[in-house]
RNA sequence: GCCGCUGUGGUGAAAUUGGUAUACACGCCAGACUUAAAAUCUUGUGGUAGCAAUACCGUGUGGGUUCGAUUCCCGCCAGCGGCACCA
């Protein structure tokens, strides 16, 4: 059959049938919410990884559906974003105009690839009634209090022109455009997400995600247990009295020599603008030059290039808060003044980097241990801690190598942030009866040269009223990074349309939490975390019903060049999905890319395997078109054969093993050409094949007879009494290695002494027996047979 | 350096509450059909020895537990992914 004129006529038919794929908020079937990451809606249309991964969500939602539940397996646009940006700068054309054709041209290869979105429920984060409601979580977290305006050190791209998350910065460079990222001070939105830092780990425990994703989250959010220990400034012409430090091991504390801080450190600022201090004008410069080089370079570059420890001398001492001994405050910038206080005791006697640092600039190093290693570190720890807040110098605290989220893109292709500065009231939230703030049409996309956003120059958006005082006021201009629409967009497909809210919290009710969120490891902390932290906090607000957004997490594998080799344009690697379907038909490409390897594996494309799937849904189509007039009743052959692949698959296609579930249909259709089959064996082997293969098990059904959609069909159940053996062949191994095969019924197999009898009666068996002692022997019923010997 | 993962035929890979290792597919060999080729179909295909029955070896590597280990434990080697002066 020519694939084209099938595909084509069932697109056709099935997009007239709007209930095919529909999902029902008043069904009192079991609901399943199946989730795929939405895509960015790129120019180059749809590619290999899109196809994989869409494909195995569609296959599980088809089959749970079949299965009799009530599904919501959706699609979107996350079509904010750089991409779009720079190719409307490049064409000079609208980036709405441009998302509107990649959207469209998603949506079109979409339904050739036959997945089964309820297109319904379709969302784009660039739809102003869709972002009015991400305008409408960020003013909820800054009345929270969790989002506020900081003057900030952050990663500058100097080619992008914007200003960068340190999850953004790859190796020191941008991590859209390769730029070499340098460091700039700006006033940034940030969302303090160190609050959840907690929550985040202990949200872990209700959800069933694989550990390897548990332990990704819970690595990135970084949690330190230790202890902050005040120590007390020695020169009292020091206008800050106090040093606090975070450190693991306050078990140390006595080896405390030196201290090293930040060159950002608050307290370097007082020491080069007090000229009371005792350093000599010398030493003040050496340290303003020390502290100016150190700004200049990105966090990356500092901990990179430091193969070497650098630093200067304070000319400030504190006391040992333990000894009361004087230890002299030392400038490093392989202290980093975001994580813990910005300062750290050094114990050089049992810290390999305050080591390197002591022997470098010759400072003490005093032992608190012998031998380390015979010392219950955890224990030690704990005793320090209580002696430290008995002396009252100190306490328990934890720190996170999770950072709080900067917000804030200086960049027209977002969401405008809702929020407004007026000059007597300080930053005020846009009234929620005037969202969505629209984004203003342009006349240019790029950022200003000094960085700002281009809605900076439209005046018309930048000027209005103080929603507070009414007086004049400015409108933010900066708009919100890519994270912000897709962190909640799970949420706006349990209720799309809705202009009141969100999403009613009944319909959220119904659908959430998503039952298996499929998507890429490269997600598997950022997007996720993010999410989570959104969920979270909205479940705080009683906006969501439940503490976690998602059940499981299935992190899908990739698919490499044939080449071995990632993808990419440059290596010329490319696989096309649409083209290769032009080529073999969807049902091959789709079958394939789920038979390559296991779904969470990586794998490389070989078109040679595509040509045995190919061959298979040949020999499929060739073996139903014969047996269409078939009228043979139902035989014990063929029920053995069908049951077993009915309950092989069931298991398979629910755990994801598309793989080994593809293998077993084509063992099937080998076992199956050599016997007879009945009519109804043929649907059911129809009904089997069809998530995997849509269009050719659909009309192949229409084919046989049926009106109505396979793909609305119920799945079979496979009956018990077929999937046991009448006759069942047993390994017979001596001293664990096989020597023979025992034939017994499934009745005798029960009885451990007739079989093992048996067992010693064949041929082999007794060749091998011939002078040996049993000594043992072992029976697994309908597993194996092993007879110990001696002699 | 730290964290996580992986290692099975010529290739992609199956099989783990420990029980016949290599299912399914690719490739390859031989045969059928064909003037021929492609396509299709049939058979074979882990290694060594043997006409064969069969025997021995075999899941990166060295040990251990066990009647029995691809599966569990310990050490090592190789590769992949992520993080990295995190106090």
């Amino acid at each position: 059959m020519d694939f084209k004129l099938i595909e084509d006529k069932w697109q056709r038919i099935w997009a007239e049938n709007k209930n095919l794929y529909k999902a029902d908020d008043k069904s009192d079937k079991p609901k399943v919410y199946v989730l795929n990451e939405f895509p960015y809606p790129s120019g180059s249309g749809l590619h290999v990884g899109h196809a994989f991964s869409f494909t195995g969500g569609d296959i599980y939602a088809r089959f749970m559906r079949m299965r009799g539940n009530n599904v919501l397996y959706p699609m979107g646009w996350d079509a904010f974003g750089l991409p779009t940006e720079n190719y409307a700068i490049k064409m000079k054309r609208k980036p709405q105009e441009v998302t509107k054709e990649n959207t469209d041209n998603f949506r079109n290869q979409m339904k050739k690839l036959a997945f089964s979105f309820d297109w319904e429920r379709e969302i784009n984060t660039t739809d102003p009634q869709y972002y009015k409601w991400t305008q409408w979580i960020f003013i909820k977290l800054f009345e929270a209090g969790l989002a506020y305006k900081k003057e900030m050190p952050i990663n500058w791209c100097p080619s992008c022109k914007i200003g960068l998350a340190n999850e953004e910065v790859v190796d020191g460079k941008c991590e859209r455009c390769g730029s070499e990222v340098s460091r700039r001070n700006i006033s940034q939105w940030v969302v303090k997400i160190t609050k959840y830092a907690d929550r985040l780990i202990d949200g872990l425990k209700d959800t069933s995600f694989i550990d390897k994703v548990k332990q990704a989250q819970i690595n990135w959010i970084g949690k330190s247990e230790g202890a902050k220990i005040r120590f007390q400034i020695s020169d009292v012409r020091s206008q800050i009295k106090e040093l606090e430090v975070f450190t693991t091991r306050p078990d140390t504390l006595s080896g405390a020599t030196f201290m090293v801080v930040a060159p950002e450190h608050e307290l370097i600022n007082g020491i080069i603008d007090n000229y009371e201090l005792r350093i000599t004008n010398e030493e003040r410069e050496k340290i303003q030059e020390y502290v100016k080089q150190a700004r200049k370079k990105s966090e990356m570059e500092r901990t990179e290039l430091n193969k070497e420890k650098t630093g200067v001398f304070s000319g400030l001492y504190a006391i040992n808060p333990i000894n009361n001994k004087e230890i002299p405050i030392w400038i490093s910038d392989f202290v980093l003044v975001s994580y813990g206080t910005g300062a750290i005791m050094s114990v050089p006697a049992h810290d390999e980097r305050d080591k390197e640092f002591a022997q470098k600039f010759n400072l003490p190093i005093i032992n608190v241990y012998d031998d380390e290693k015979k010392v219950n570190v955890a224990e030690e720890v704990k005793k320090a801690i209580e002696l430290i807040i008995n002396k009252g110098i100190g306490e328990g605290a934890s720190s996170y190598h999770l950072r709080d989220w900067i917000f804030s893109r200086q960049h027209y292709w977002g969401e405008p942030i809702p929020m407004i500065n007026c000059p007597k009231c300080g930053w005020v939230t846009e009234k929620e009866e005037n969202l969505p703030i629209v984004l203003p049409e342009v006349e240019a996309y790029e950022p200003t040269d000094d960085g700002l956003s281009p809605l900076s120059r439209i005046e018309s958006f930048v000027n209005c009223t103080c929603p507070k005082c009414g007086g004049v006021a400015k409108r933010e201009t900066d708009t919100m990074p890519n994270w912000a629409g897709s962190d909640w967009y799970f949420m706006r497909y349990c209720d799309p349309h809705n202009n009141k809210e969100l999403a009613s919290f009944d319909t959220l009710k119904k659908w959430l939490p998503v039952n298996v969120y499929i998507g890429g490891d490269e997600h598997n902390t950022l997007h996720l975390l993010y999410s989570r932290f959104i969920h979270q906090f909205l479940y705080d607000l009683k906006v969501v019903p439940t503490p976690e957004p998602y059940a499981v997490r299935m992190s899908h594998g990739v698919i490499l060049g044939p080449d071995n080799n990632r993808m990419s344009k440059s290596k010329g690697n490319v696989i096309v999905p649409e083209t290769v379907a032009d080529k073999y038909g969807v049902d091959v490409v789709r079958m394939y890319m789920m038979f390559m390897g296991p779904f969470e594996g990586t794998m490389a494309w070989n078109e040679n395997t595509l040509m045995g799937v190919k061959r298979f849904l040949d020999r499929f189509e060739k073996y139903i078109i014969n047996q269409i007039n078939n009228k043979s009743a139902s035989n014990d052959d063929c029920n053995l054969v069908i049951n077993k692949l009915i309950f092989g698959l069931t298991k398979d296609i629910n755990e994801f093993g598309y793989n080994t579930a593809i293998a077993k249909l084509m063992g099937g259709l080998n076992d199956l050409e050599k016997i007879k089959i009945d009519k109804n064996s043929i649907e059911v082997l129809l009904k089997l094949l069809a998530p995997f293969a849509p269009y050719i098990t659909e009309e192949l059904w229409s084919q046989t007879g049926n009106n109505n959609s396979i793909h609305s069909t119920s799945w079979p159940v496979a009956q018990e009494k077929y999937l046991i053996d009448e006759v069942v062949k047993l390994p017979v191994a001596i001293n664990g290695k096989v020597r023979d095969q025992l034939t017994v019924t499934s009745e005798q197999l029960r009885v451990k002494e007739n079989v093992v009898a048996m067992a010693k009666e064949l041929e082999n068996v007794k060749k091998w027996l011939v002078g040996k002692t049993i000594i043992k022997e072992i029976y697994v019923e309908g597993k194996m047979i092993n007879l110990v010997v001696k002699g």
